[in-house]
DNA sequence: CCGTAATGGACAG
DNA sequence: TGTCCCTTACGGT
C-alpha cells in the first residue's frame, strides 16, 4: 500500500474536493450497499488520516456523525474524475494501478458508450461521470469531482465511540502534527519507549501499526539502513539514541513522502549509480519509468527516477549504495525485509 | 489464458 | 507461524 504518506495525502485529496458537499454514496460493486445507504445524501465534513487509516466525517442533518472509515490494505486505490476545478492527483492507492495517472496528462476521458451519467454541471466545467472501472467499493459523487475505491482491506462505517477505539489501537503517527500524542516530543517518547521494552525485532516491531503508525516496508527498511540499525536486532538492545534517531527521521521521510507523493530516502551523493536498471526485475530494457518499483508521483520531471530513490528496498542482490556490499533479502513474519549487512550491524 | 507479486492485516492455533 | 482475503497489471505460455 501505500504507507501513511499515501493515506494523508488521501485525506487532504478527499476534503479538498468534497468538504462541505452532501454527498451520493454508492456502492456500485454492491459489497458495500449497506454502508452506502447509511451515508448517501450526507455531507462530507472532511478526511482524516492516522497512520494507514482513512476517516471521512459525514454529517447527516439532525442524525449523529457518522465515519467512513477506509484501509487500502495491499492494493486498494482511489481513482478521481471531475470538472478540474479541484487540483488532484488522479489515482492514489496501490502502485500498479497507473490508468489514473496516465489520465493526469490525458484529454478528459471521453464518455463511456453513451451510459455515462451526465454530471450536474458548473457553469464553468462540464464533465461527463465516468463509468466506474473495475470492482468499485464505494464511489463518492459530489458536484465537481467523482471518487472511485477499489480493493481496499477495510470499508465500514462507524459511531464516533468505534472511530475512536480503532484509534486507541493505533501508535504515534510521525506525519500528524502532535504524533497522536498530543505533542510530537510526546509520541517520540511514546515510541522510544514501546520499542526499547520488547524482545521482538526492531524490524518487526517498525511494521507493527501500534508501534508506530504508517510505517510499511518501505519506511521500515529505509528508515533502519538510515540509522545504521541491524532489523534483526531486539527492539531492547537498539541504544534509546538510535530509536530517537530513528523516530525522528521518520518524521521528515514520511511528511516529505505526504508533501511530494513519493518515498525518497536517498541523499544526493548517493543516487548517481550510473543509471543502472533495477537488475532483480529484469526490466532494464523497460527505460527509466517502466521498472517494478514505481511510485504514485506527481508529473515532476525534476523528481528522482525510481530506481535512485532507495538504498535498500527492492535492491537484495545489488551493491550497497554506501559501501558496496551486496543488499539483503530475508523474509521476516511473512514481509521481505532488506538491508545491507555491512552498513547495518 | 494463467500465475504471480504488491508499499497490509485479521485470524486461527 | 500459517492461511486467507481484497484487486490489478504484468510477464510468460
Amino acid at each position: 500500500m501505500p504507507e501513511g504518506h499515501t493515506v494523508h495525502r488521501l485525506a487532504r485529496t478527499l476534503t479538498g474536493l468534497f468538504a462541505g458537499e452532501p454527498l451520493a454514496v454508492r456502492s456500485p460493486q454492491g459489497r458495500f450497499d449497506a454502508g452506502a445507504a447509511l451515508l448517501d445524501g450526507a455531507t462530507l465534513v472532511g478526511a482524516e488520516a492516522w497512520g494507514k487509516q482513512l476517516f471521512c466525517r459525514f454529517d447527516a442533518r439532525g442524525a449523529e456523525e457518522r465515519w467512513l472509515r477506509v484501509h487500502l490494505g495491499l492494493y486498494g486505490a482511489w481513482t478521481f474524475a471531475g470538472d478540474g476545478s479541484a487540483d488532484v492527483v488522479h489515482a492514489i492507492g496501490a502502485p500498479r494501478r497507473r490508468i489514473g495517472e496516465r489520465e493526469t496528462a490525458a484529454p478528459p476521458r471521453p464518455p463511456v458508450s453513451g451510459a455515462a451519467v451526465p454530471g450536474p454541471g458548473t457553469g464553468s466545467g462540464e464533465w461527463e461521470v465516468p463509468e466506474p472501472r473495475g470492482a468499485v467499493r464505494v464511489r463518492l459523487l459530489g458536484e465537481h469531482a467523482v471518487a472511485d475505491l477499489t480493493g481496499p482491506t477495510a470499508c465500514e462505517v462507524l459511531t464516533p465511540a468505534e472511530k475512536a477505539a480503532v484509534e486507541d489501537r493505533l501508535g504515534p503517527d510521525p506525519i500528524r502534527p502532535d504524533g497522536g500524542r498530543g505533542s510530537l516530543q510526546a509520541a517520540r517518547a511514546a515510541f522510544v519507549a514501546r520499542v526499547g521494552r520488547s524482545r521482538v525485532t526492531v524490524g518487526q516491531q517498525l511494521m507493527d501499526q501500534a508501534v508506530v503508525a504508517g510505517v510499511g516496508n518501505i519506511y521500515r527498511a529505509e528508515v533502519l539502513f538510515r540509522a545504521g540499525v541491524d532489523p534483526l536486532l531486539p527492539g531492547r538492545d537498539v541504544p534509546a539514541e538510535d530509536l530517537e534517531r530513528i523516530w525522528d527521521d521518520l518524521v521528515v521521510l514520511m511528511r516529505d513522502g505526504a508533501a511530494t507523493g513519493r518515498i525518497v530516502t536517498t541523499r544526493p551523493e548517493h543516487r548517481d549509480d550510473g543509471g543502472a536498471p533495477d537488475a532483480r526485475d529484469g526490466t532494464a530494457s523497460l527505460g527509466p519509468d517502466r521498472r517494478r518499483t514505481r511510485q504514485n508521483t506527481d508529473d515532476d520531471p525534476d523528481a528522482v527516477p525510481a530506481h535512485e530513490a532507495f538504498y535498500v528496498y527492492h535492491r537484495d542482490g545489488l551493491p550497497c549504495r554506501v559501501c558496496g556490499t551486496p543488499v539483503l533479502l530475508k523474509e521476516l513474519a511473512g514481509r521481505n525485509l532488506f538491508w545491507c549487512g555491512a552498513c547495518q550491524s
